[in-house]
Formats: C-alpha cells, sequence, structure tokens
DNA sequence: TTTCGTATAATTGTTAACAATCTAGTTATT
DNA sequence: AATAACTAGATTGTTAACAATTATACGAAA
C-alpha cells in the first residue's frame, strides 16, 4: 500500500474542480462572466477563495481574466491550435506511458480498470458531463503518475482542447478507445498503448 | 499605430516579474522557501497580493505549492524531461512563428531589433540575470504575438526550462543565435527562423 | 434622435485582523 | 537515553470591510 497522499482537497481545488466540470458540461457557456460573489456564496465561503480558484482556472486557459472586469469562459481555439495542442498531447503522454509502464502495479491495473468501469457508464447513460470528466480523469492518471510538474502543463493543454468537447454520434466508441488503451497497459505493450493513446487524441 | 495595451501591471504580475527573474538569476536557491510576509513588507503591499502572485507562479511551474507549507522554488526536471520541454517548445514556437510571419510589421522588426540589441548588451556585461531575462522576453514576443492563449502554455513550459538555466562558457554564442534568428525574422524567411529557433533551443 | 457627461450601482482589488495549521523546542515518562 | 506529549512561535488559510475601478442608467445639450 502506497504511502496515503492527503485525501483532503482545499478549497480551492473544490472549487476549481467544480467550475471546471460546468464549463465542460456546457453549464457556463462561452463569453459568460464569472462573478465572484454569487460562486462565494454557493460554496459558503467568502470571495477570497473563490478568487484563488478563478485565478488558477485562468491561469489552466478554462477561464480568461482581465483586470478589474472578472473572469469569462474561454472560448475554443482555433483549428490550427487544436491540432497543435492535439500534437502537444501525444508527445506528453507518450513520454508519461513510457516512464509509467515499469512502475505500474496491480493497484494502477485496478485503477484503471474502475475508471474505465465508471467511463462505460458515463456512455452507457450519455452523460456527457460524467463522460468529460472520467475521460479526463484516466488520461490525468498516468501523466500523474508519472509526473507531478508535467501534470500542469499536460493539463494546461488539455482544458483548452475540451473547452470545444463535440460529442461523437456514437457515444461508446468513446469508450471502446479508452478499452483499448487500458488493455494495452495491463499487457505492459508500450507500443499498443502508444498508438492506443494517439488514436484516441484525434483532431476536429 | 496599434491601439496600446494598457501598460500598467497589476500588482500581482509585478511580484510575479520580479519573483521569477530572480528564481532564474539563482538569488533564490533551490528547496528554499520563499514567505508570505518578507515579500508583502519588501514590496509595501499585504499579503494577500503576494499570495496571488506566489499561487499564479506555482501554476506557472516556477514555485511548488504544498498546502498549509507554502511554496518553494521548483527543482530542475530530469534530463528526459527537459528533452520534452524542448521539443514541446519548439512544436509551439515554430507554430507561433509561422502564424507571425504574415503579420509582422516595421514596428515588430523595430522592437525585435531593441530586444536583440538589450540582449548583446547583457551578454557583454556578462550578467546572467538581465540575459535570461532579454532571452525569455525575446522568445516571448513571437509567441505573444502570435496567440495570447498559447502564451501561457509556452511559459510554464519554458520556465521549467529555464529554472536549470546553465550558462554557455561564451555568453556571446547566445547572442549570435538570436541574432540569426531575428535577422530571418526581418527577411520574412519563415523556414530559417525556424531552424534558427530550434538550433537555439537545445538539448544539455 | 443622438451624443456626451454625470451620477449611481455593481464588481473587482486590497487590506488587516483572526482562525487553523504546521514547526521546533521543552518537558515528562518509560 | 529515547520517545512521546505538550507548549509557544511562526506561517499559512479565511474572512469581512473598505478602496478603486468598471458598467449602467439617466438626463442635458446639440
Amino acid at each position: 500500500m502506497s504511502l496515503a497522499e492527503k485525501p483532503i482537497r482545499s478549497m480551492r481545488e473544490q472549487i476549481c474542480d467544480t467550475v471546471r466540470a460546468e464549463v465542460f458540461s456546457g453549464i457556463m457557456t462561452n463569453d459568460q462572466p464569472v462573478r465572484e460573489q454569487p460562486l462565494a456564496e454557493r460554496f459558503g465561503v467568502s470571495r477570497g477563495s473563490v478568487r484563488d480558484a478563478l485565478l488558477q482556472l485562468s491561469q489552466e486557459g478554462v477561464l480568461v481574466y482581465r483586470p478589474n472586469r472578472g473572469v469569462r469562459v474561454s472560448s475554443p481555439p482555433s483549428n490550427a491550435e487544436f491540432r497543435l495542442y492535439a500534437k502537444l498531447r501525444k508527445e506528453i503522454e507518450g513520454h508519461c506511458l513510457t516512464v509509467c509502464m515499469d512502475r505500474f502495479t496491480e493497484e494502477d491495473d485496478r485503477n484503471l480498470t474502475n475508471l474505465l468501469a465508471s467511463l462505460e457508464d458515463a456512455c452507457r447513460r450519455a452523460d456527457l458531463s460524467a463522460i468529460t470528466e472520467t475521460d479526463l480523469a484516466m488520461h490525468r492518471y498516468w501523466v500523474s503518475r508519472a509526473s507531478k510538474e508535467l501534470e500542469s502543463v499536460w493539463l494546461s493543454i488539455t482544458v483548452r482542447m475540451l473547452v470545444a468537447y463535440t460529442l461523437l454520434e456514437d457515444y461508446m466508441q468513446c469508450h471502446q478507445e479508452h478499452a483499448a488503451i487500458v488493455e494495452a497497459i495491463l499487457c505492459r505493450d508500450l507500443k499498443a498503448a502508444k498508438r492506443a493513446v494517439n488514436e484516441n487524441i484525434r483532431y476536429k
């Protein structure tokens, strides 16, 4: 059993995760301002904590910050930038898989299998919010496992692609692609895993 | 004349820029904690503003944040990660040069020429702090000119490389490499500019 | 009607005080 | 002597009030 990281998430992180998820799920729409006071009341905290979270989300790329005018939801990137982000993501996740493959344990296998099950469930329910969240969590798993420093770089790239998350016609394709990745990981087949990831991180 | 962006930098940005520069110049050393109170007194502001800045620098990768324990200067990346960062930077800056080359004006030419002169001066004086700062400013110029969204992604990658900024034996080589880049840009020679940038973003 | 300036409201930026947490040094107990 | 519990200081986390800035509504003049 690995030494447990503190499971308690700071207030800022909780707010970040919630707002990020709502942006991806489309609850908060583009160019709509995100005000501090309503969020503070909703989470039952002061504006200061909300402010910290919004600032972090701006740095991540989920929100756009303008001095004295607050933040708004980011606009989707251009096609050219989207392709660049996809290329960068492939480079990063490929590197992470290389690093991870040797250090993956049976516990990692279980965690990934569970995430895959969650994703399958979300796809069955056609719950876009849950799909996005689980999709993000899976990729994040091997990135985070490889390097904490890389994780924040990877996240800031990935969220920019997800602001433009357009749904597949066939929800289950998302599950199948991730199933292929997990299967390759379970077999410790690096080449197959990289290929499956590159297949999943596709252009528009 | 382009519509002037607000030249006033927010308090947070000023603190960020100063602390970032001091980390690069080695004034703040690895694993040394960075306290909020001393910085607040030094800049003549309250801890809140300093806190915002330190949080942003953590997100950037210059500092590392641990809940309830404050921040410390980041450790240099491993060789493998350094190479990955270099590859990502080449991809990003290459893309930005492609986007920029068509929209560069004579004003841009002047700005870049001035930056190059500053770099040459810093190299002559063998002022590592100034070299790092000007080097960063030059690359930042074409990235920022191409895309504000890309800028923060690029910055978070680049600062991670710069934490490990090891000086060349020959300071002037840094100037020469950048002179080659600027010359290519002045000629609007995209291929030459990309080649020169790739030459400059080198492995350890 | 349009345009400009002004007053008002809404919102963000900053501060200082207080609460919670961590660190280090000291004492007590085995 | 080694370990554990305790205390005091330092440091970060949170809050509410105030200041500065921006957005909005209204009215006067062209």
